[in-house]
DNA sequence: TTGCATGACTTACAGTTGTAATCTGTAATT
DNA sequence: AATTACAGATTACAACTGTAAGTCATGCAA
């Protein structure tokens, strides 16, 4: 709806996210390549991969360079980035952008462990430390 | 994607959240009143307001009863679950379920304020006091 | 009572997404 | 050189979404 213009990463389908991680594990790949690491993690027929492929070119999330027959693709966004790019994203739609929403109504009712909250502390008092101001 | 068993909530698209929340402030209203609830908000024309209403009647998240030519409709799923729905189904998608690597990546890349800071800690510390065991 | 306005239902239409098959060109094989 | 097989490009098609206009029915005003 809104199109964010401090937006640098293309908008990434589920579907899509699922190749671009292979991608952004792989480093550089060939399309095969992918496709044999989504084989087992998926049950997609080849050519849905490709499409997938063809679709993150267009969107500029990959890149490629002609090698022959084939290409050599890489992503051409960050990934950390994407990944903040849809966290706010989400935020924004669902808890009007804000964390401490999500946060409160995620651990008053998804129960996590008293190992998550406190790694879940932890990160916290880790940015906290750095922060002295 | 994945059809989650666990989900009693119906896939609710951005457009519809923006409806949907009128209804969870107003509780029990007419189409009218949340055409004009989102007045300003939006500048959506009545008629697509109607339209998305339709679509949320189908999908469950709004129940109505027929009063005269009008109908009263209201949420007949609640806020928080659907939040929260919306919340896991988010960190599925991005951080393979997981809240930590969504938190840390957030607050190491966001900059968030020491006192956002704070009070995120106090959120997860309210829920460590309830949770001695 | 008759028409009008308005709410609800139906239809529309383009863009995105999931999921792929077909077509085309060329590298590799015989 | 002819053929095959595969990479990439094009096309397909339904569901969902954003965005709305048209139609139908009916309660209210005149």
């Amino acid at each position: 709806m809104s199109s964010d213009p401090s937006s640098q990463a293309p908008q990434i389908s589920e579907a899509e996210w699922t190749v671009m991680r292979s991608f952004w594990r792989m480093g550089e790949a060939t399309s095969a390549q992918i496709i044999s690491d989504l084989e087992g993690k998926t049950d997609w027929k080849p050519k849905t991969i490709q499409t997938l492929i063809g679709r993150l070119v267009q969107k500029g999330a990959l890149t490629f360079e002609k090698n022959g027959r084939e290409h050599r693709y890489r992503a051409a966004v960050d990934e950390k980035t994407c990944e903040l790019e849809a966290s706010q994203s989400f935020l924004d739609r669902i808890f009007d952008g804000k964390l401490a929403p999500f946060l409160a109504n995620y651990v008053e009712r998804q129960d996590c462990s008293p190992d998550e909250l406190a790694e879940l502390k932890r990160i916290l008092e880790q940015k906290t430390d750095g922060n002295a101001d």
